[in-house]
DNA sequence: TGCGGATAACTG
DNA sequence: AGTTATCCGCAG
């Protein structure tokens, strides 16, 4: 009785998206597992590529020669049952490809390398061989490809069998590893060698004791360093003494710039009565093993972060782990510093700054058990935690849970499974729920929790409103109204601070010629290019195409040529003019580009070496800072114009929680909004901190639009070099839905993307809007499949479900 | 995705 | 004929 592997191949197309049934060589029978990653023959000629084996079974249900699985790449599973019945899941879910499911819950480095290696199975000319492989007996095919002359030559050897391509899968996962000490003697033959030693050499007598010490054991050489008070120096005589030996100590990358002392560990806050009825229903679930989802709506300022560490704390009492999730943008030290005090080493971050070592290090902590809370964004909700005992998904309305690319995964919905999975309850916290969420809480389906006052007691600050229609009347083109610009004036004279934001939602700088109009576009895509002073370059946004600024225009060769729009530079300058005594901090995707830059700013601020920071959406969230009595937003209204259904709602969301930033300590603190809206529900609903009326005023709109929650949206794409061959794909594609989707299912399209041409793709799409329809998965599906015939060759088709646009 | 086999196109 | 470019189908 055989046993075979079903194994699914890192081959990520729609005719491999299926396990392939591989044989498990005997010697391998032992160890291998489901879960492991195998380097499996595949395809024609030697090609080996990475897999997962995803399950075993005694017969095949292929007729054909099975080939052996070639190697495991792996001593444990790195996907327990869970994580691939969630595999499955998602990919069913996205439509995606199952191996790229995989991959998304993996740190890179698990990612497959394929080496090709040439090698010599025949006589060779001593010149040819000499070029190619420099003396070796192989050479490496990937140092060739650079020199198209070197690799023909290759294929004319390879041709006349003279040398083999060998390929070999190999692993990027590297443990970092430190020296280590580790005695060679027993405790009596180190006496004997401390006694003849020469009575001056008192470094190696203290290492011969210290080597007593820590017989059969191995320590790192930097703690044994201190421990012994000696210099490296020292352990180098010893080794040449034979008295002890160097090892590798495989150790775990520090991403940490804070220490953390698990000895001296926070304790808990008190919690006011409004706290401590959430922590007790949350609490409740925990130890009832409920998986019920938790909605809790509390105003900025409230305490949520209390409530989550309080219930973490619960979980890890009762043996189990916890998950939080935040968005990346409120992943600040801020915060990550919070839960590591309160918590110490056990907690492991997740975030898009770590290197993929540090990566795969707190990747690694997690799935051994070291780890036993994680704190992370997005892609944390795959983390390989065991025995959740509770989900915190913060900001729940935010946009950045939702992927934008394969697989298109919202994170609250995977958390949603795994919360099922492990019968622990899910804390979605916001201050501005989403429609869809507080829609659910209002039916029932998730439980409402409140937290409708601040911790401090302090009131909201009040939001004055500035309509910058007679402004820019009475002053000119300026980002500053007087207003703002005295309030600001007046922080300084009492050594305040300020935030100021930039909403660049819907916006941007482009090049535009004053004469003709010409606006500078990019070559491969349908959009305008974006200036970046840094640079002195235009840029797209789309596919990086960059180029010189023009100094004439393109078409008409006119010198009129400038450029449009605000960015933070030019606020920047423009405050300088203004304002020359005030220390300015900028902060958006430029000057934070580089690693630890965002922290940096933050603490320059923090410890007020700035008086105002500027910056863009990413100062929104999060910050907390005792000073700051004054947030100004410059452009509340940028967003609106967008043809975007959710346009209110985040704007919304943007003014709301910037206003949060103000006042957070004692001192009273201000949110001056300046608009071209003032009348707009999203602004006025925010000037009045009233959620609820927010809410039912946005419901509305989307009941008469029909928009989500009252439908589910699903977004079909279709893409071709050549215009009308997306469009003949979609229309054939569109009659394929209107003849078998529910009478009450809406279809919009197919119409070009607002966007129309991207990469040198252009695209078309389809919305569909339906309240219930039992077949439209099966049949986008099936589309899917049937995308692949030849009438449909080159054309793109990808699926995403409830998307966040529907641009 | 990436390879080999088939086929078409090219070369002297 | 022999070599090179291009397209297509397929993988266990």
């Amino acid at each position: 009785m055989a046993e075979l592997a079903q194994v699914v191949v890192d081959v990520p197309t729609m005719q491999t998206n299926q396990p392939y049934t591989y044989l498990v060589p005997a010697p391998l029978e032992k160890q291998l597992q489901v879960g492991m990653r195998v380097a499996v023959p595949f395809g024609n000629g030697h090609r080996q590529v990475q897999g997962f084996v995803v399950g075993f079974s005694e017969h095949a249900n292929y007729d054909g020669e099975l080939k052996p699985i070639a190697a495991v790449m792996d001593l444990q599973p790195v996907v327990n049952t869970e994580l691939l019945d969630l595999s499955k899941w998602l990919a069913d879910t996205t439509y995606s490809f199952w191996i790229s499911c995989l991959y998304t819950m993996l740190p890179n480095m698990l990612k497959s390398k394929t080496q090709r290696f040439v090698q010599v199975v025949d006589e060779v000319d001593e010149q040819t061989y000499f070029d190619l492989f420099g003396g070796k007996d192989e050479c490496d095919l990937a140092e060739l490809q650079g020199d198209p002359a070197k690799v023909k030559q290759l294929l004319k050897l390879q041709r006349a069998k003279k040398v083999e391509i060998d390929y070999r899968v190999t692993d990027r996962a590297h443990a970092k590893t430190v020296t280590g000490i580790t005695p060679l003697l027993n405790f009596e033959q180190l006496e004997d060698a401390r006694t003849s030693l020469h009575p001056n050499a008192h470094a190696q007598n203290r290492l011969l004791s210290y080597l007593q010490s820590i017989v059969g054991q191995t320590v790192k050489q930097t703690t044994a360093e201190q421990q012994a008070q000696l210099r490296a120096a020292t352990f180098n005589q010893g080794a040449k003494k034979g008295w002890l030996k160097k090892v590798p100590v495989e150790v775990y990358r520090n991403p940490y710039a804070q220490p953390i002392d698990d000895d001296h560990l926070e304790q808990p806050l008190p919690l006011n009565p409004d706290q401590e009825r959430v922590v007790q229903a949350v609490d409740q679930a925990i130890d009832g093993q409920w998986s019920q989802t938790f909605l809790l709506q509390g105003v900025t300022g409230s305490g949520k972060t209390e409530v989550y560490l309080q219930t973490i704390a619960r979980a890890l009492d009762k043996g189990q782990t916890a998950l939080m999730l935040v968005p990346e943008i409120s992943l600040t030290p801020q915060i990550v510093n919070r839960v590591r005090r309160r918590f110490g080493s056990q907690v492991a971050v997740l975030h898009s700054g770590l290197s993929n070592g540090e990566r795969y290090d707190e990747w690694r902590r997690i799935n051994s058990g070291d780890a036993r809370v994680v704190v992370g964004a997005r892609s944390a909700v795959f983390a390989p935690l065991d025995n959740i005992g509770v989900i915190i998904l913060d900001e729940e309305h935010e946009t950045s849970y939702k992927q934008d690319d394969m697989p298109r995964y919202h994170a609250r919905e995977v958390a949603k499974w795994r919360s099922r999975f492990h019968h622990a309850p899910l804390i979605l916290g916001s201050a501005t729920p989403s429609l869809e969420s507080r829609a659910r809480a209002l039916k029932g389906v998730y439980q409402l929790l409140r937290l409708p006052h601040r911790v401090n007691q302090q009131p909201l600050p009040p939001i004055e409103v500035v309509d910058m229609r007679p402004e820019v009347q009475r002053r000119g083109e300026s980002n500053f109204s007087t207003k703002l610009l005295e309030e600001l004036d007046r922080r300084l004279q009492r050594h305040e601070q300020s935030i100021l934001m930039l909403n660049r939602r819907g916006f941007s700088s482009f090049m535009m010629c004053r004469d003709c109009g010409e606006v500078l576009k990019c070559p491969n895509c349908d959009i305008s290019l974006t200036l970046h002073l840094d640079t002195r370059t235009m840029k797209c946004h789309y596919c990086g195409h960059e180029e010189p600024i023009p100094q004439v225009c393109p078409n008409c060769h006119s010198r009129h040529i400038r450029y449009y729009g605000t960015g933070t530079e030019k606020v920047e300058q423009e405050l300088h003019q203004l304002l020359p005594a005030a220390r300015i901090i900028r902060m958006d995707v430029d000057t934070t580009r580089r690693k630890g830059m965002h922290e940096k700013l933050l603490r320059q601020f923090g410890h007020q070496q700035a008086d105002i920071l500027l910056g863009t959406q990413m100062i929104a969230k999060g910050l907390d800072f005792p000073n700051v009595t004054l947030v100004g937003v410059l452009n509340a209204d940028t967003g609106l114009g967008l043809p975007d259904f959710r346009a209110s709602e985040h704007t919304f969301d943007l003014l709301s929680q910037v206003s949060g930033r103000a006042g957070r300590a004692n001192k009273q603190g201000q949110v001056i909004i300046q608009t071209f809206n003032p009348g707009h529900y999203a602004i006025k609903d925010a000037q009045a901190h009233d959620y609820e009326r927010f809410f039912r005023h946005e419901m509305e709109l989307r009941h008469q639009a029909g928009y989500p929650p009252y439908y589910y949206t699903v977004r079909l794409m279709a893409s071709h070099p050549e215009e009308a061959q997306a469009a003949r794909a979609m229309t054939s594609i569109h009659q394929q839905l209107v003849a078998n989707l529910a009478p009450s299912t809406i279809i919009l399209g197919p119409t070009p993307r607002a966007i129309a041409r991207m990469k040198r793709r252009y695209y078309y799409q389809i919305v569909i809007k339906y309240k219930y329809d039992p077949h439209l998965h099966d049949l986008l599906q099936q589309i899917l499949q049937e995308t692949q015939r030849k009438e449909f060759k080159d054309v793109q088709v990808s699926i995403d479900p409830d998307p966040q646009y529907f641009m």
